[in-house]
DNA sequence: GAGTGGTCTAGACCACTGT
DNA sequence: CAGTGGTCTAGACCACTCC
């Protein structure tokens, strides 16, 4: 029960959450109106619109015009992460970055990557290999396939000074991505630059970026083993 | 230049991202304050307003009250996930989903789970030990201790019938989580359960929920060789 | 202290969709 | 067609923080 009217659509959103929880309002149950919970709460509809859809957002309500709010029947959880500049991060954690170009190749890419690039046959790319420590150990590997029909600019940076990533970052903004987090398995080429032994587990990131229906660049990250990626809900 | 009106708030977020990706706004930079930018839209601030807020929610741009809204100058890349129930998961990309419970113990559980989940030195708990298939090939191994002292009517739930996740989902409403993904070796006595090699690498997810500040339960889920997490951003 | 974003309000109209 | 959420507006006040 409300007894003093709540101001804020944060205050709006607690009281709201408290219901679903306390199940006061039952998974898959119609929740009242906004007007109804607006005059109930005191406040101005904009605010119990504003508190709803956050929820909405979050996964706990399902909202639908003419059909009304609803208690989502299965909550599904709903994680963001920030995938940082790995300079940043290893800089958070209070580490010294470094960085090492291992191999820029331009020539043309192997099959899957093409495929997975959607890239013409004959297409040219740049293949860029480099190592990321933090206090000088090995942190993760970077293999990175660059279109440069798209950002022709990259041929021309020293990548041994400036990494291809924080050069794309600042020069390339994309309109797309999609992200690949997966476990492999560390191969004879692997392992001794993640100082670990071949066979050992490690966390893959395996992203691709594209600017409209082009793609910029592919590139998978493999840590070094005990690497772990958090993240709270 | 904007000729007429723009009306809508995505409206007014394309145009803004236009010039953050166009570098007619710099990274770093500062931009006009949401009075000027309503003015030249033709618009209202709120509208503007709504627009910012989810560039900044985006993490494209940063904004300060009286320091006023700069183009972020490392756009973190903020990947949204969703985590959900395995059943849906393996349902939802086309295969039958079967469960079997392989373990169901009560007991005190070993330090470092103890001190993940912040219980006292002789707390109760139940171990859960589970087999999650796919089209009856196995998917996951689940491996969960529950904290009984917060949800003592789990133990008398027929775990055999319905997993420990779709039963706390509905009986244990959590207000606050957190997840871990990282890759490790199957040992000697996951391997078999995956058929997998002892040593190959899989993908793990654990995952913690928590009542205000007691635990709930605390879960760790190996999947199979070959598993991905994808996520689009 | 002053400038900027954060939010609330009351009212209005629009857009979608279930019946 | 009617009910519900989605959004816009104009104006106001507040809260934070830089100077």
């Amino acid at each position: 029960m409300i007894t003093s009217p709540l101001r804020s659509w944060q205050a709006v959103q607690a009281e709201v959450l408290r219901r679903i929880q306390s199940r006061t309002w039952q998974p898959g149950a119609l929740i009242p109106h906004e007007v109804a919970l607006a005059e109930e709460f005191g406040c101005a509809r904009a605010t119990v619109n504003r508190a709803l859809q956050a929820l909405a957002d979050r996964g706990l309500l399902d909202r639908r015009r003419k059909a009304g709010t609803r208690v989502a029947t299965l909550p599904v959880r709903r994680a963001t992460l920030d995938i940082p500049i790995l300079r940043q991060e290893i800089e958070n954690r209070g580490h010294r970055y470094d960085y090492s170009l291992l191999k820029r190749d331009p020539g043309a890419p192997p099959a899957d990557v093409r495929i997975r690039m959607r890239l013409p046959e004959e297409a040219a790319a740049l293949h860029v290999e480099a190592l990321h420590l933090a206090d000088g150990r090995p942190y993760v590997v970077e293999d990175r396939w660059i279109n440069t029909a798209v950002v022709p600019a990259i041929q021309a940076v020293d990548l041994a000074q400036l990494s291809a990533n924080e050069w794309l970052v600042a020069h390339a903004p994309f309109t797309r991505g999609d992200v690949n987090f997966m476990a492999a398995s560390a191969d004879e080429t692997l392992a001794p630059l993640l100082q670990a032994k071949p066979g050992d587990a490690l966390f893959v990131i395996e992203r691709g970026t594209w600017a409209e229906e082009r793609a910029i660049t592919l590139v998978r990250l493999s840590f070094a083993p005990g690497y772990r990626l958090y993240t709270a809900v």
